[in-house]
This record gives structure tokens, C-alpha cells and sequence, in this order.
RNA sequence: GCCUGGGUGGGGUAGCUGGUCAUCCUAUGGGACUGUGGAUCCUACGACUCGGGUUCGAAUCCCGACCCGGGCCCCA
């Protein structure tokens, strides 16, 4: 084999596709019923885009290249900022919120693994406009149905980065940044020494720990405790509630961070087995990237499904399509090809294009499965019929070609 | 970037304590059967991932690369 796909790519077999097109279109139809619009933006990027918000340090990941015109460009590695630059290009003077659902391909230079790929792909939502909590639930009870639309479950964790970055808030921001990250990371260590270098206040140390170790119901009160009744703490709660109305079963955890500079209120991540080191299969919240991207300042709220990892998991069985195969003679190909358009307003038709014998296209016709066999002969051609064979009795009936699509639509 | 297991025709395999034309199944093309399928028979096609090394001789042993799986790191 002198060429081979790039390592981390795949190709994807009719069985296959079929099964991603049946999952892809159950999350279609949830987006869709609530009111999600979709959008589709360049697979290719300015390379700004990416480190303006994440920094130089994800180049390593990123994969790019100079274009012919000297520009710096990069395939994108995930679709949120792509969004946010679209509606700051043409959307912010549009009625708040947009609502926007998307699905497509990024690309990540990481090694590969169970649920892991050079070429992966997202399935995403987005709120721009509100980081409201009333935002921020519906798009976890959103997320959660989209899983269930697949037949996946998993276990949601809830935190909320504004009430960490309320504590922290007096620091430089440079180090807000690297605390966060060393929490995303459950770096404790890393925590500790970090906090040691830049010489934090005890009072602040203590704290910080404390917080990002608050795990379930009691945890809100606690914060609360900690941090006194914020305008965070306040949000917070009022999401939680709104989750139960949801009838949703979470659990809350202060130590999510997801590392990223611009989430700044709720972040949600779900969880499930059978993954591997790769269970995350959801992940998002709300955040602020517009201004970064010179638009005005615009709460947003959003999540991403890994797609590759659900289609690990789901055990969606789309049912095969039902093939007719048109088969026919030395003198009456040209009939059948007439034939086999009149029946393809109606059904899916398949020909033989090898120039095959009439067993031979039978006995073809019963490998690749089909259901029926239309059959067009002289006999049948004088009568002004075709024979309509049924492969899983063997039963044949003289019909007209009318009469085929409405037998085999009716079944 | 690290640790670990593995790569034999399109798919699945035997051989892998070095030595006959590399085994078998399946799939695929052609043919027999000449207006009725899954069978059978004949025939064709087709592989030791790649590159070095050891040896008289390597699919087999050694090294490296590439790729796949699993576990870490990371995951914007």
C-alpha cells in the first residue's frame, strides 16, 4: 500500500455513514425543536482567531500553514470561536439572543486514541446574546436530550467560574489565568507552588482550596460561606433551580475550570463510560470572547458534543434501506433503464451496470440484499407488465410498473 | 512527549523455537449452468507495513521508521 490516509483520519463506509447520518439527524431534530438555527463557517481560519484566545501555547495542536498569499492560516480545532467571529462580522446589530446550532469537522494535531482523531467532529450549540441562567439550563437540558436523542446517558457536572474568579479577582490577571489552569488540571501542586512564587494571601489560599474542593448539595452554601452572598453565588443558584425544573439529575463541582480564559460564568461537562481516558463526550458554558474579537462585550452560552465519541457508544441501529433491484435481458436492457427511472420517482432502484447475465444479476441482486427484483422481460414487456419478485419468499407476480412503487411502499 | 501490546492477499487466519512454490476460509472478476437467487465446479486476482542489520538462507531473530489498539500527558 504506497498511499495511506493520514494518520488520526478515517474513512467512513456506507454502514458507517449511515449510522453517523441516523445520529447526526436525531441531533438535528432536537436543535431544531428548539428553535436553533443552523450555520456552517470556513473550515480554514486566520491562525489569530485561535491564539487570540488561548495563546501561542496551542499552536502545537493547531494545524496550520501559509497560503499563497503569505497569510497565516489554521484548519480550525473547534467551532466556538469560528461563531463568535461570524456574528461579530455580521451579526451584532441582529435581535438578541441568536440561537445557532452547528455540525462539522476540526482538527487537532494530538496523538490518536480510543475517541480521539486528527479529524473529529462537533456537534454544538450556541446562545449569543444571554449568559442569563435561564440560558445556561437550557442548553445543558438541551445537551442532555441531544445525548438522549442518541441513546447515551452520562453524568453532569455543574460549576460556575465566577465565583472562583470573584475570589481571585484582586490578583493580576496573568495569574487568574494560570490558577484556573492549575485548577482545571487538579494540579494541586502545581497550585501550591504557583501560589508560593507570586506570594498569594493566606486568606485567599485557604479559600481557593476550599472552593474548588466543593462537591454536591451542599456545596453552594458552603461557597457561600467562603466568598459571602455574590452576584455569582446568586446566579449559580438560580441555574440549579432551573436545572431541577428541567428534572435534571447533576452534580455540582467548584473545581471544573476548563482552563480557558474566557469562560466566565457556568461551565458544564458530561461524562460517560465505556471511553476510555476519553470520557468527556460534552462540554461547555457561558463566556465572553466577542470583545476579543473587537465586537462589543456579548454574554454567550454554548456547549460541544464530541461526535466521534457518541458514535463510540450509541448503539443506534438505522435499519437498512430497502433496495429494488431492476433486472433484465440482452434485448430488453434499454426497456429497463426506462423502467428503472419511472420506479426511482418512487423507490430506490438499482441496475446492473456490468453487463451481466439475467442469473447473474439475480444472484447479485441476492448478495447486495435487495428485497424485491423487478424483473423485465419480453413476456412481461408484451403483456405490458414487469414481474415483481419478492427474494424472501420467492413469490413473483405479473404487475404493471405502477403497481411496483405502490406494493413496495406500502410494506 | 512517555509506557505497553500488535501489524501476513480486500476481510479473517495458519506459519513466527529461522530452510519445500507462505496455509486455509471468505470476498471479488471471468466461465460452466444459456428466462429465475443463496449451491457446486473450473479459473483468475491477490499478502509477509517499510528500511536497515545478523545469516549460506529471514514472515520468523535484532534495530529504526510508519500505522493500529490500550494506558498516561494534554484536550483551547
Amino acid at each position: 500500500m504506497e498511499v495511506q490516509r493520514p494518520r488520526g483520519t478515517r474513512d467512513f463506509l456506507p454502514e458507517e455513514m449511515a449510522k453517523r447520518k441516523n445520529v447526526e439527524n436525531r441531533m438535528r431534530h432536537v436543535a431544531q425543536h428548539w428553535g436553533y438555527g443552523e450555520i456552517k463557517t470556513p473550515t480554514f481560519e486566520h491562525i489569530e482567531l485561535f491564539t487570540l484566545k488561548s495563546g501561542e501555547g496551542i499552536l502545537g495542536e493547531i494545524y496550520n500553514f501559509k497560503d499563497k498569499g503569505d497569510r497565516e492560516i489554521a484548519l480550525r480545532p473547534e467551532l466556538t470561536a469560528p461563531v463568535i467571529r461570524m456574528y461579530v462580522e455580521e451579526l451584532q446589530r441582529s435581535a438578541k439572543p441568536l440561537k445557532f446550532y452547528y455540525f462539522d469537522n476540526c482538527f487537532r494535531y494530538e496523538r490518536p486514541q480510543k475517541g480521539r482523531f486528527r479529524e473529529f467532529f462537533q456537534f454544538g450549540v450556541e446562545i449569543i446574546g444571554s449568559g442569563r441562567p435561564e440560558s445556561e439550563a437550557e442548553v445543558i437540558a438541551m445537551a442532555v436530550e441531544m445525548l438522549k436523542s442518541a441513546g447515551v446517558q452520562g453524568d453532569i457536572h455543574v460549576g460556575n467560574l465566577g465565583i472562583v474568579r470573584t475570589l481571585l479577582k484582586d490578583l493580576e490577571v496573568e495569574h487568574q489565568s494560570r490558577i484556573m489552569r492549575y485548577v482545571d488540571k487538579k494540579d494541586d501542586k502545581g497550585l501550591e507552588d504557583f501560589l508560593d512564587h507570586i506570594q498569594a494571601p493566606d486568606e485567599i489560599r485557604g479559600k481557593l482550596f476550599r472552593l474548588i474542593g466543593l462537591r454536591g448539595e451542599n456545596a453552594v452554601h458552603e461557597a457561600r460561606e467562603l466568598v459571602g452572598d455574590i452576584d455569582a453565588i446568586k446566579q449559580f443558584e438560580t441555574l440549579l433551580e432551573l436545572l431541577d425544573v428541567y428534572g435534571l439529575e447533576y452534580l455540582v463541582d467548584l473545581g471544573i475550570a476548563r482552563g480557558l480564559d474566557y469562560y466566565t460564568g457556568m461551565v458544564f461537562e458530561i461524562y460517560c463510560e465505556g471511553l476510555g481516558a476519553q470520557n468527556q463526550v460534552c462540554g461547555g458554558g457561558s463566556y465572553r470572547l466577542a470583545q476579543l474579537f473587537g465586537g462589543e462585550d456579548t454574554p454567550s452560552t454554548g456547549y460541544a458534543i464530541g461526535f466521534d465519541r457518541i458514535m463510540e457508544i450509541c448503539e443506534v441501529k438505522p435499519e437498512a434501506p430497502r433496495r429494488i433491484v431492476v433486472v433484465s435481458f440482452d434485448d430488453t436492457r434499454k426497456e429497463a433503464i426506462v423502467i428503472a427511472q419511472k420506479l426511482r420517482e418512487q423507490v430506490s432502484v438499482y441496475i446492473d451496470v456490468m453487463g451481466r447475465k439475467f442469473k447473474d444479476q439475480i444472484s447479485h441482486a441476492n448478495t447486495i440484499g435487495a428485497s424485491h427484483v423487478v424483473i423485465v422481460g419480453k413476456n412481461e414487456l408484451d403483456a405490458g407488465k414487469v414481474a415483481l419478485k419478492d427474494m424472501k419468499t420467492g413469490e413473483q407476480v405479473l404487475v404493471t410498473v405502477e403497481e411496483v412503487a405502490e406494493r413496495i411502499t406500502d410494506l
